[in-house]
DNA sequence: ATACGACTTTGAGGCCACTCAATGACGTCC
DNA sequence: GGACGTCATTGAGTGGCCTCAAAGTCGTAT
């Protein structure tokens, strides 16, 4: 009934031929490397909603980029919940975070019908020793990671639940506009609860902000589609720095 | 009045004498090797406390290694406050985040005397291109800072005011182990204020807890000297998963 | 030694988000 | 197409941490 956004695509597309490929690994290389780069590139039968890409302890073997569909990564929690730590959209790379333990310090999960591109490691390793571009392109990743993971904790020790909220849906926006699907209007793949998680925040809050954003015309929500109605607002509250902002109100 | 733990060293001590070797960069290194990484560093004066390493937004050119004192990162707030990142130990290397953006996204500033080795990264990077090893050992830093940031995620959206302090307490035991110094008793180099606003609690939150911890004969605290007296409880409180506890509390 | 500023501690009161509980909507599988 | 399970919404009440305020302590510089 509602919209399917990600048009199934052939399960096997070389990288230069990867809609993908200006915003994924191949970006560090040229077109004539790219080749070398698609030659170790594992791509598997696509993973349905709740099948899992790694458990968390699984040995560290391969980083992967989604494709098309969404993969979330979470911890259990030592009361054995889980702690989601991240949402992944197509062209964004995951388990990098495994390198230093040679295990996966996380589970990875789909939260829907998800291609995968799987990029062994030590075949990577190799690839790079030729292409020192790719290895800080790597670098550069972890980087952007880290710079990311450090705005979460700023979110989470010290905005509020419109706050949180508010920044969680600009940033998905800005990274489906990247992608070139609309950012005004788009469908979320989690649902509340791992919204909250993710968030610090209860599902009841998530929904009551939900709410009262609707009220206030600064979105419009139906179930997981979303439509933002009030981006100027909705970055005012998400209170970034005002260069960020301008960053994203521009592309919102 | 208070000891001084860090003895004074001589500012320029070649990387194969320094006690530090084991845990900083050159970990990645044969002796032979090391003279290499030992040319391209530059070691300055000392920091005073409150003198800045760099500020947020210069241009990345170097990663720097806390060879003695400790450091703080810290990043602007909307609002113009401070928030703390992270803090740094001898051995520890910093500003590796700068990468992707050719500028650093944090704020750098001496919490106490401190001694610096500044790495340009350029150089490091030219280095590296000879040194499998040593880029390796870089990418495994950065995927360390990731997991370690993950579980400063996870402490700041799970944990109550107890659990947090409990955790940055048992993290700063095992990081000074680490470096050969007590893990039962240590100085802190930041203030309660700096705690709360890394751990994202009010100074006071912080203060009424240290307090509770002590009456309950958790720790014994005299300023910034802390005695670590029931490292299990402390751990149980800091509940991380049962493998980190074993592991951390052998370690106290 | 003394005085000042910065940091820390302690108390009182309030608020935001959580918990618990119940109803409502959706999607899915026979 | 109906029944079920999952997910989302809404309400009432509570509690943990924050804020504000004041007193106490420490460190340092004169």
């Amino acid at each position: 009934m509602t919209s399917k956004p990600n048009v199934r695509q052939p399960s096997h597309v070389a990288c230069r031929d990867c809609s993908l490929s200006s915003l994924c690994l191949p970006l560090a290389l040229s077109l004539q490397d790219i080749d070398q780069l698609d030659r170790i590139i594992k791509r598997g039968r696509p993973l349905k909603k709740g099948e899992h890409l790694f458990l968390e302890g699984d040995p560290f073997t391969s980083v992967f980029a989604v494709r098309s569909g969404a993969i979330k990564t979470y911890t259990a929690t030592n009361e054995g919940e889980e702690q989601i730590t991240s949402f992944y959209l197509p062209s964004e790379i995951l388990g990098l975070s495994g390198m230093d333990t040679d295990v996966y310090p996380v589970s990875a999960q789909a939260m829907e019908t998800t291609m995968i591109c799987e990029i062994p490691f030590d075949q990577l390793e190799t690839l790079s020793d030729h292409f020192p571009e790719l290895r800080r392109h790597m670098m550069r990743l972890m980087s952007k990671k880290i710079r990311e993971d450090q705005q979460m904790m700023m979110l989470l020790s010290k905005k509020n639940a419109d706050e949180r909220i508010a920044t969680f849906l600009i940033n998905l926006a800005s990274r489906f506009r990247r992608r070139g699907f609309s950012s005004q209007s788009f469908r979320l793949s989690m649902s509340r609860n791992e919204m909250g998680n993710y968030l610090g925040l209860a599902v009841e809050t998530v929904s009551r902000v939900f709410t009262r954003f609707q009220k206030n015309g600064l979105i419009y929500a139906v179930g997981k589609e979303i439509e933002i109605r009030d981006p100027v607002q909705l970055c005012s509250l998400a209170g970034g720095k005002a260069v960020d902002i301008e960053q994203i109100i521009s592309s919102v």
